[in-house]
RNA sequence: CGCGGGGUGGAGCAGCGGCAGCUCGCGUGGCUCAUAACCACGAGGUCGCAGGUUCGAGUCCUGCCCCCGCAACCA
């Protein structure tokens, strides 16, 4: 049995779940939830960010400790998971005690990676973080917040030896060892890697933000909340000596945002290549979604929660407008008008009608026997490159073709003037044929909106019809 | 000269050298098994602008315009 591993990013605690990551899980859970169907032994795990100074910050302001504002948030994204019915086997958590002792184990394990260094930029005494050089320059030098020049600091710290392992990391890259999808993103990270990638520090000075993890033999020091984060992926498997981490790494699969191409394509390999770890064999990065064509922000007000959604149009509908409407290769956008018009027309009219329209027929002339099924003979050779390439989007395109060819199929045949021309055995043939191609239908679906599969498959399986409690997808409860 | 993505019928997208295509919406017709659902046909595009290459260009090249992201210590 091949053994199937894929990770979502792990979100920051600083907010609440919105749909962008509500995306991610989607994407991580269909490729999971494929695995499974082929038979792989599967791991699929999520979790969260939960150390640095923002989180500190955030905490003060809420009067709490970091810990107890952690575990708040924490518990919205697993929430988010149940919401959303994804199928992660693991939670993890960055301040997991299990995770915080294995990311010191690797911090070891890298010592001849590491070395202390002196990082200079320019501070705000104000804000009490460093700013980029372009940000200081646009800024003309003065902080436009606390109307005082930035300084030029000096910060002791740990560093990374980045620089050694860009050649390395091209080479896998370049071999497709280590695949990134799509292709634009992969020319993307290929052209930083090119110019040469620098040192990256990797701890921070305790007496500054000391909500994070020690760093192993230095109590003045945390490791830089980045880094540490981003070995969850090892440490959830109980990195180094664990059986789950022998078995399942390297990961099949690791499903990103475009924003953090850099530290999964870049840093991550790299540690992984520091510590003599295979690098995950595919790296799947999605865009972004926008609402009603603008920027999901907080000071637009345009931020939805996912459960909004879920709780007026059921979970297989939120999947499902995720999963085929937004590209998957690119930036898409929500609108509730959009998702509307899908639900209506694609999972109601096609889909949900193909159904009910095939049962009734089924009940009312063979008093609901279906006979023998006919093995379902559609070519799936496109269904399955698409999901192969995380082209989730087209796989779904694949699917409502065969719900469109079937429903043409029915408006060919025209069961009902078989049955008034008591042409029984035509009749059988084509009603067992509707009831074939509805159980491929549901099989296809099964990675991407789990419960209407098991229910078109409930009505049909059995060779008689078992008519649903209600209707897949009704429309007047739509608009409540 | 910072980097990248994009501009194709009302909307969302595909096509990336050979008669401009798909879904939704719109119009007309058909059907009645079905969630006023389904099926067929039709209207609608100077493919961002300007040059060039070619027998032939959304499709290749050059320049320009417009939109949207990202710009290394912020996790």
């Amino acid at each position: 049995m091949s053994k199937y591993y894929v990770t979502t990013s792990i979100p920051y605690v600083n907010a609440d779940p919105h749909i962008g990551f509500a995306m991610e899980l989607l994407y991580a859970d269909v490729l999971a939830r494929a695995a499974r169907q082929r038979g792989d032994d599967v791991i699929f795990s999520t979790g969260t960010d939960e150390h640095g100074g923002k989180i500190a910050e955030k905490a003060a302001e809420l009067k709490l400790t970091p810990k107890a504002y952690s575990d708040q948030i924490s518990a919205k994204f697993a929430e988010l998971t149940e919401e959303l019915n994804i199928s992660n086997d693991r939670f993890i958590r960055t301040t997991d005690k299990g995770h915080e002792q294995r990311a010191q184990v690797v911090w070891k394990a890298l010592k001849k990676d590491i070395y202390k260094g002196k990082y200079t930029g320019w501070y705000c005494t104000g804000e009490e973080t460093f700013f980029t050089e372009t940000e200081v320059k646009a800024n003309n030098g003065v902080c436009p917040y606390h109307e005082r020049p930035y300084e030029q600091i000096e910060e002791e710290n740990y560093f990374f030896k980045l620089s050694a392992y860009g050649p390395k990391i091209q080479a896998a890259i370049e071999s497709g060892e280590f695949e990134i999808v799509p292709e634009t993103r992969r020319n993307e990270i290929l052209a930083v890697i090119k110019k040469g990638l620098d040192d990256i520090s990797v701890s921070r000075p305790k007496d500054k933000i000391s909500w994070g993890i020690p760093v192993p033999g230095d109590s003045k020091q945390v490791m830089y909340v980045w880094f540490e984060a981003l070995l969850n992926y090892i440490t959830v498997l109980g990195y180094p000596e664990y059986k789950d981490f022998k078995e399942f790494w390297p990961a099949s699969a690791q499903v990103i945002g475009k924003d953090i191409i850099r530290f999964h394509a870049a840093i991550w390999p790299a540690i992984l290549l520091g510590l003599g770890l295979p690098l995950p064999k595919q790296l799947y990065v999605h865009g972004f979604i926008t609402v009603e064509g603008k920027k999901i922000s907080k000071s637009l007000g345009n931020v939805i929660a996912p459960k909004e959604i879920i709780d007026k149009y059921g979970v297989d509908a939120f999947r499902y407008f995720f999963l085929r409407h937004i590209p998957s290769y690119e930036d898409g956008d929500f609108s509730w008008e959009r998702l509307t018009a899908a639900y209506n027309n694609e999972l109601a009219n096609e889909l949900g009608n193909a159904v009910s329209r095939t049962a009734a027929m089924i009940t009312k002339y063979q008093n609901g026997l279906i006979g023998d099924i006919p093995e379902a003979e559609h070519d799936v050779a496109q269904y399955e490159e698409a999901l192969a390439a995380c082209r989730f989007d087209r796989a779904l395109d694949e699917v409502w073709e065969q719900t469109r060819g079937l429903n043409q199929y029915i408006d060919e045949e025209k069961p009902w003037e078989l049955a008034k021309a008591k042409d029984d055995d035509h009749l059988r043939e084509v009603l067992a044929y509707q009831a074939g191609a509805l159980l491929q239908i549901a099989e296809l679906l099964v990675p991407f909106l789990p419960d209407t599969a098991a229910k078109i498959q409930g009505v049909f399986k059995e060779g008689i019809v078992r008519p649903l409690d209600g209707t897949l997808f009704p429309k007047e409860d739509a608009d409540k």
